[in-house]
DNA sequence: GTGAAAGCGCTAACAA
DNA sequence: TTGTTAGCGCTTTCAC
């Protein structure tokens, strides 16, 4: 394997020089750069990383810590991070946590252990503290998370997400605008200081500002993602309060298991039951009827998210705070309440 | 951040020393050794594998080429592999190619960038050749794929998968034994040298044990995995041919597009139109009736692939061929046809 | 514009 | 059992 010694003695140069070239540094003449280059593809060199990395004190490496395996929802973010960590010339190490670890500690160890230059969070808290952002010790973006909880300075971290809250208004909304007034909340926990929460918030303001009192029992945690559990949990909800008409799911996964749940109980959708939710993850085009969603756009939060992280790490830009915008997919799960059934 | 000298000269000993004790080498006195843990702990030291990689010569880095990021069957291997890396003292470097790229050709150009010791292989094609292999240089080991369509040696690689033509077969015979005649098979291609003509083989084989011609008209190919052209496609074999009272489809995701295809022509599972398939993906639980399906052990299959990949990489084991067996979930998309209809 | 040389942190002979 | 030392391949001052 060709190292940058062969290049040098090939053409009679120094290394130092073909170390300029292959790092675009000026100060080279035209003709020994092309001279270089030649002998670069003669004898298919390959940079050493190792190397690389060693003399310059750090890694090509982004790590991408990802919780909650369980949401297909995240697969196409992955996807559009590794490929553009690719196509900047960083290497993407994924590194997935369980429900209970915690993203920062892990994180944080990943970046001494594997001397990580950054931190794509995908998928989790947003409280973090300050002692939280030092821990990590290197810029990172929180990926579908604005991170607003916390009392951390938003100049400390950069964020790509949606709004949550106003997204889950907007669909609650579309609901009550269809006459529901009894709407169940369908999510994993209504205080994870996460998405679920936000997305919560969105519902409470919905229902307030269209005069809904919140009830405690329509507030449905699933806690985690086990399909066996939610699927009765779900039912349970749905029988022991027959008077819900809607139902807001915070994720499409959850949206799914609830339409199998309502048809468990022999109830369907949307004569008895509306449901809408939040992702646009590609199974919830093969429900009956299809799920109405509003559609993140998976691909873009991916690419951002690196796009930024490299232009902090390779540009020293300062860290920034990107909100997306979903797109509603109508689908067929929203009814309007009859006539009889209003207050 | 704390170096092996560091710790050498904070024991008043040899870096060398520190080196051994670093890497479990005998010919240490476990005074010293005990002095140098404490030191490690002390110091906060973490090695640096860039260091450790240039002077070995190589990386502590697997790659996982996955193909078909759209299968959410793959998440929970993946997942399991990263685990069992982690275990291991690897780190995964994970890359996803997309349907047109050649898997042998980016894992070899990923293990010469990336320095790599090793190559799991998810997704893939089954007919590689000789040349496939010397072109990827270093052990691997196919994920899901036999790999036995090729020239291969089997002793210069290794496979961790089902029996895909005998699991296919065991699925189509329980369709036959419904008394299902008039029974389509849903798949990307019929002879992509992959899974789905290894398991169009054993719907082949369980057709033709019963006495049923193959009915070319009744293969249906999705080519890709987008919905929309998938539903169009699956729609249209429906409509078309009114007699199909069973359907096996190869993988969960196009069985659950099947269902919706189904419901949108306004017929029904099962009493119309059977389903079974294989694979076992969580929202194969969610669909209504339930899947019938032939689970595999997703988990293990990413261990075990982990597991015999590192054997081979750190203790010169020879490779081996895994072949793992799926769990029938009864589900509720497997009925009789009327005996009327019999011939 | 180019070269010589030091050094990044670690491993592995080779000596002692 | 332990220490000394020469690299591994690359970047980067510092001279020229």
């Amino acid at each position: 394997m060709a190292t940058i010694k062969d290049i040098a003695s090939y053409c009679n140069v120094a290394v130092s020089t073909v170390s300029r070239v292959l790092n675009d540094h000026p100060d080279v003449s035209a003709d020994t750069r092309e001279k270089v280059l030649e002998a670069v593809r003669e004898l298919r060199y390959v940079p050493n990383n190792s190397a690389r990395d060693l003399a310059l004190q750090q890694t090509d490496s982004i790590g991408l810590v990802v919780r909650g395996v369980e949401n297909p929802f995240f697969m196409p973010i992955i996807r559009a991070i590794e490929k553009s960590c690719e196509e900047k010339g960083y290497t993407m190490v994924l590194h997935q946590i369980t429900a209970g670890g915690d993203e920062v500690e892990e994180g944080a160890r990943l970046v001494t252990s594997k001397r990580l230059k950054g931190l794509i969070l995908l998928g989790g808290r947003y409280d973090y503290t300050r002692e939280d952002a030092s821990a990590l010790g290197v810029p990172f973006v929180c990926c579908t998370s604005s991170n607003r909880f916390g009392d951390l300075d938003p100049s400390a971290f950069s964020s790509v997400s949606i709004d949550d809250a106003a997204e889950a208004y907007r669909a609650v909304k579309m609901l009550v605008d269809n006459g529901h007034t009894k709407i169940a909340v369908l999510l994993d926990s209504a205080h994870n200081r996460s998405v679920s929460e936000r997305r919560f918030r969105g519902y409470c303001k919905a229902l307030a500002e269209a005069g809904i009192p919140l009830d405690e029992a329509l507030v449905c945690e699933t806690v985690d993602f086990d399909m066996e559990s939610v699927l009765e949990i779900i039912e349970r909800l749905i029988t022991d309060r027959s008077d819900i008409t809607a139902i807001f799911s915070v994720y499409d996964t959850l949206a799914i298991a609830a339409m199998k749940a309502i048809a468990n109980v022999g109830r369907s959708v949307p004569s008895d039951i509306s449901i809408i939710s939040i992702d646009g993850i590609a199974m919830s085009l093969c429900t009956t009827p299809t799920l109405t969603t509003l559609v993140q756009p998976q691909e873009l939060i991916g690419e951002k998210a690196v796009e930024i992280l490299v232009d902090v790490l390779d540009k020293a830009a300062p860290n920034s705070h990107v909100q997306l915008e979903t797109t509603l997919r109508p689908g067929g799960t929203v009814g309007h309440v009859h006539s009889g059934d209003l207050a």
